[in-house]
DNA sequence: CTGAATAATGACAGCGCTGTCATTTGTCAA
DNA sequence: TTGACAAATGACAGCGCTGTCATTATTCAG
């Protein structure tokens, strides 16, 4: 019968003969040890099968490997590319991620940073520079890194990795006029403020080319999905017959306006162009194929925990704090218009 | 200037005028204290700001709060819902979630349940039953609730959330027969332990109605996508051209399966049927809609998380250790065959 | 008004680790 | 061989909280 308690630093040091603190620098910092005691430790840790107490380490040492991460949706695919860079990034290192979710709600994200702070973690991520000014102010004196993701224009509060939302618009507003569509229009939902972002500079492009009309814009403040972009799709086609192509502020939207397009038997791209916006790997495979705007979600997960750990490891070390990833536009069929 | 230093207990005990424990209780079991010393207490916390140090408290009591959630995949749909399942029940308790990806790997799980078991987790929830013996035996011993999600069938560990994916393939098959399909295909991605269940009884079930041809079974070891439906469908199409009808083992695979039907010209629900499985919300609207199962994702990650915490407050507490939620098919255009 | 019960409060130790500083051991030039 | 210095190791205190048990205040039946 084993002793039910788990094995201790002390148990550990007891069996190999050294002291308590030669085997947490053992494990915390080899180098640190001679060879022969090293290994002894190491023998007894195997044969102990012990493993240190996460909770008396952050108290004794005042902070955690815990990696704070706080998105605005679980359930929007953008988020879920974040993550898989995340988790992809931090895997082979010492740190966990644990998620905040704050449903879009800036108070909600204030209340989630609070609670974050709580546990000392190592570091923080935050999506967007829209936070609250109290929040904001708790992000300054975290004493921990924090990285700002998913945007690109203000200055951070620390760091930041994350593209232009204006870029992108005027990209696929360009993409639109030279493919020849005269009357676009453009759907939004959610309308966070980087999709306002979007649609505000997608506006000007329009209206510098004399082509802006507000009827053909359509907005939604309930979260984006395929069924959302069909019902945009079909109030904008309601309120501008004659509307030849748009743009969609996420790829969710563009899938549903291709549906209810299909549905009317409007050809794509003929009679309706549809530009979307992340480039999801669906879009590639929808028939037709969407042209969008590829987003570097992965890519601005995985920065945005290399930036931190760097950091972490070495306080002002990082040169480059605030990082433009860009985005580019992917032209598909959806709107290869046969001139 | 403020002190730097965090406020603690003892700031907020003799601000107050009574002892640290006091003002501990006044935290987790107000009812114990009087209401003197309460008021006295909350002003106090409130005037300094203080927040009880998580670390602190771990350490003392031996448990945390923090509640262990590992998934297969996180780029997976089916998952992205059963997580805001858990953050949905999670979010109004003390609880927080940390999550761990296995990337369908046992061996990885088996790690996974290791870190998370250092830090003394309130409960843990895992997907599936098909644990290594090692990692069955640290769940076992864990020293807290365990929730097995998604699955139902086999005798769980401690508890378990899910349903039945026999019952979900022999709804599709039999739909399909109903419908009038005589030919019917079945194509499976990643094939993890739950996607062979439902090939094998799909497969049951073509064979019993004397349907069963083994070249519409059609495989791939990858992750499943859009991309692949349409791949998947496009090796079905030339092994079995014939094939009139196709159970997407998911409903990425559905969707691709619909589009490739599309380019090829293919009418569905007239030349070819199809039927997904999850029914994502994507799925109803689609053009034409897709037939699916609909699985409770959301709803087993929010009664995994209620189970955990009732468990928590009250072992042995929960009389229905094993729920079967179930699952429906919900028939759409993709199978309405004109007879 | 007393004694027995309960409610409210507090003292104390210690959870398992790490930071700090002191001590011992080993190395090497003079 | 000695002294100077670096490398390796250890003693000790304490991080901020909670479990346990003892003590004090309050209530109430008899």
């Amino acid at each position: 019968m084993k002793p039910k308690r788990r094995p201790t630093l002390d148990d550990v040091a007891s069996l190999s003969g050294v002291s308590a603190i030669t085997v947490s620098r053992t494990i915390r910092s080899p180098e640190k040890v001679s060879e022969r005691s090293r290994l002894k430790v190491q023998a007894a840790i195997e044969k102990l099968g012990y493993t240190p107490d996460l909770a008396a380490s952050a108290l004794a040492s005042k902070s955690t490997n815990v990696i704070g991460l706080l998105v605005p949706s679980l359930t929007n695919n953008v988020f879920a590319d974040v993550l898989r860079g995340v988790y992809d990034a931090v895997e082979t290192t010492r740190y966990f991620v644990q998620i905040g979710n704050s449903r879009y709600s800036a108070l909600k994200e204030e209340a989630l940073i609070r609670v974050f702070l709580r546990q000392k973690p190592a570091g923080l991520i935050v999506a967007g520079f829209d936070q609250t000014d109290p929040a904001l102010n708790l992000l300054e004196t975290a004493g921990c890194p924090v990285v700002q993701i998913m945007d690109f224009g203000r200055p951070p509060v620390d760091m930041a990795v994350g593209f232009r939302h204006d870029a992108a618009a005027r990209l696929a507003a360009r993409h639109l006029l030279e493919c020849g569509y005269r009357r676009p229009g453009i759907l939004a939902a959610r309308m966070d403020p980087r999709t306002q972002s979007r649609l505000q500079v997608f506006r000007e492009v329009c209206a510098e080319a004399g082509v802006l009309d507000e009827r053909r814009v359509v907005t939604t403040p309930h979260a984006s999905s395929v069924g959302v972009g069909r019902q945009l799709l079909e109030l904008l086609l309601t309120q501008a017959p004659d509307t030849d192509a748009v743009f969609c502020n996420n790829d969710d939207l563009a899938i549903g306006a291709l549906m209810e397009a299909h549905r009317r038997n409007l050809h794509v791209p003929e009679d309706l162009g549809i530009c979307g916006f992340n480039d999801l790997e669906m879009t590639r495979n929808m028939f037709p194929s969407l042209t969008s705007i590829a987003t570097p979600r992965f890519e601005v997960g995985r920065r945005a925990v290399e930036m931190l750990l760097a950091e972490i490891e070495a306080p002002d070390s990082v040169a480059e704090r605030n990082v433009d990833l860009g985005v580019s536009l992917i032209a598909r069929d959806s709107t290869r218009r046969p001139r």
